[in-house]
DNA sequence: TCTGGGGTCCTCTGCCCT
DNA sequence: TCTGAGGGCAGAGGACCC
C-alpha cells in the first residue's frame, strides 16, 4: 500500500517506530466514564502540593499542561474535572497495549506506561512496510482499547521520536486540532526536519541545558549544529556535550533495546504538611521501607545498596546512601538503614518530602558478602545478632516470605508494619499529598482490597 | 507560581591507595 | 617518614526523561 508518487515512506530502513499514547492517563480514565469525554479533565494531585500528570486536550486549550502545579491548573481552568488518577488501570491500559504490540514485534523497548519504541524491521515480510505496521497498530489499539496513540517512523530512534511527537494532536487558546496519528521521516527529509525544531524538543535538552543555550543564542537544533563540538563539549561536559552535538547532526546509532533491566526501586512521599517530629518521620521511614522491600522481593532481587533522599520546607534536597556487606530485602532492614542515615541529620527545618531507594540490585546470592577476615564484630558476626546487625536481614525474609503470601491472598494492605497497614503503603495509583491526606482519613479509605 | 513520583545517567568531589 | 601526583572508587547532587 504504497502512497503514489511516494516510495521513500516505505523504504525498508524505515523500521523504528516511536509509539505515544494521546493523553494516556486522560483517556483510560475516558473509557471507565465516557461521560468525561470532551471536557477538560486532569489527571495528578489533588492535594494542595499535586503537580498534573496529564490532561485532556480541552484543558490544554486553556493552557493546563503536563507537570504543573494542579493549583495553577485550577486557576487557569477552574471548571476542569479533577481526577486522582488509578495507576492500577493505567497498568492494565499499557499490558494490554504491549500485547498488541507483542503481536507485531518482539523488539520492544518500553520508555513509559504509555510510550514504546519498536524496531519492525523482521515483521515486514508478514505486516508490510514501517509506515503500514504504525497504521496497523493505531487502528488496533483504538479498535480494541478505544485510546488513541500517535506514531512516527523513521530510521532512527530520535526521528522516530521526534516524528510521533509532530503527529501528535495540539491544543491552544484557538482550541484543539486534531494530528496525523502517523508521520514518516524519509532519511533525505531528516535534517530539514530536524534543524527547524526549537533546540527544547531535542531529547536531553531540559530547562537547565535550554537556558545555557539560550545564552549562546541557541533557539533552533539548527542553531545548535552550526556550534563546533569543542565549544558544546567545554559547556556541558564530554558525556552531554558530544550527545548534543552528535543529536543535532541527525546521528543516532542507538538500538532498540528488548531488555533493559532494572538498577533501583524507589518510593517517595511528599506530605501535605512538612514533618518535624522524629516519630511522625520514623513512621514514614518504615511504611516507604516496607513498599521497596516488597518490590524488592517482587522483582527477586536485594539491594547492595540503601540511599535516602529528604527535600526539606525550603525545597533544598540532600541524598545519602549507605552500601551494604549483605543484600537486603525486608522492610525492617531497609527502614534500620534509613533510621540510621537520619540520625545523623537534622531534620528540625521539616521534611517536605521522605525517599527510599534500593541500588546497586542482583539477584539472591549473586554477590555477596563481602568477606572480612574480622568477623568478629563485623557484619557477618552471626554470633553477635541484634536489632541493629545486618545478619538478622536473614531472620525478617522468613518473615517477609510469609507476609508476602499474606498479601497475595488478601491484599496489599492486609498485613504490615503498623505504619504501613494503619496508613497505606505508597503505591503507584495516587499522586502526592492526596495519598497522605487519604491516609490521615483512616483506613477504610486504604487503596489496596483488604484482609 | 510554587514546584509529584519513579527512574537513569553524568559530573564533581573527597578519600584512599600506590 | 613525609609529600605530591594520579588513579580508582564511592558518595552526593544535578539534570533529564516520562
Amino acid at each position: 500500500m504504497t502512497m503514489e508518487g511516494d516510495d521513500r515512506l516505505d523504504a525498508p530502513e524505515l523500521s523504528i517506530l516511536h509509539l505515544d499514547m494521546d493523553s494516556f492517563y486522560v483517556a483510560v480514565e475516558i473509557v471507565k466514564d465516557p461521560t468525561l469525554t470532551g471536557k477538560p479533565v486532569v489527571v495528578g494531585g489533588t492535594g494542595t502540593r499535586g503537580v498534573v500528570a496529564s490532561a485532556s486536550y480541552e484543558a490544554r486549550a486553556f493552557g493546563v499542561r503536563s507537570a504543573m502545579p494542579t493549583s495553577r491548573a485550577r486557576r487557569l481552568c477552574p471548571d476542569a474535572i479533577f481526577i486522582q488518577g488509578d495507576h492500577s488501570a493505567y497498568g492494565k491500559a499499557s499490558e494490554q497495549i504491549h500485547r498488541i504490540l507483542g503481536s507485531v514485534t518482539p523488539v520492544i523497548e518500553p520508555i513509559a506506561l504509555d510510550e514504546a519504541f519498536l524496531d519492525v524491521g523482521p515483521a515486514r515480510q508478514l505486516f508490510g512496510s514501517g509506515r503500514e505496521i504504525a497504521w496497523m497498530l493505531r487502528e488496533r489499539i483504538q479498535a480494541e482499547l478505544d485510546l488513541s496513540c500517535s506514531v512516527g517512523v523513521s530510521a532512527k530512534k530520535l526521528f522516530a521520536k521526534l516524528a510521533s511527537e509532530d503527529a501528535k494532536p495540539t491544543a491552544d487558546r484557538t482550541g484543539t486540532r486534531p494530528g496525523s496519528g502517523v508521520r514518516v521521516i524519509p532519511a533525505d527529509e531528516e535534517i530539514v526536519f530536524l534543524h527547524g525544531l526549537p533546540v527544547r524538543a531535542l531529547w536531553g535538552v531540559g530547562p537547565q541545558t535550554f537556558e545555557r543555550l539560550k545564552r549562546l543564542r541557541v533557539a533552533t537544533i539548527g542553531d545548535l549544529a552550526a556550534l563546533r563540538k569543542d565549544l558544546l563539549v567545554s559547556t556541558f561536559g564530554q558525556s552531554h556535550g558530544t550527545h548534543l552535538h552528535e543529536l543535532s547532526h541527525g546521528r543516532d546509532p542507538r538500538p532498540v533495546l528488548s531488555e533493559r533491566g532494572i538498577k533501583s526501586i524507589s518510593h517517595e512521599q511528599t506530605f501535605a504538611t512538612d514533618l518535624r517530629d522524629r516519630r511522625e518521620i520514623d513512621d514514614a521511614v518504615v511504611r516507604l521501607a516496607d513498599a521497596v522491600a516488597g518490590r524488592l522481593r517482587a522483582a527477586g532481587v536485594k539491594a547492595g545498596t540503601i540511599q535516602l533522599k529528604l527535600r526539606f520546607g525550603d525545597f533544598s534536597t540532600i541524598t545519602r546512601s549507605a552500601k551494604q556487606p549483605v543484600g537486603i530485602d525486608t522492610g525492617p532492614g531497609v527502614a534500620r538503614i534509613v533510621k540510621q542515615m537520619l540520625d545523623q541529620l537534622d531534620c528540625d527545618p521539616g521534611v517536605r518530602l521522605l525517599g527510599i531507594s534500593g541500588g546497586s540490585l542482583h539477584e539472591p546470592g549473586e554477590i555477596a558478602v563481602q568477606l572480612q577476615l574480622d568477623a568478629v564484630g563485623s557484619p557477618l558476626d552471626l554470633g553477635s545478632k541484634s536489632e541493629d546487625d545486618p545478619a538478622s536481614e536473614e531472620d525478617w525474609s522468613s518473615v517477609s516470605e510469609t507476609i508476602d503470601e499474606i498479601r497475595a491472598k488478601f491484599g496489599r494492605d492486609s498485613i504490615g508494619p503498623s505504619p504501613a497497614v494503619t496508613t497505606p503503603s505508597p503505591g503507584r495509583d495516587l499522586w502526592g499529598p492526596a495519598r497522605a491526606e487519604l491516609a490521615k482519613q483512616g483506613p477504610e479509605h486504604s487503596d489496596g482490597d483488604g484482609g
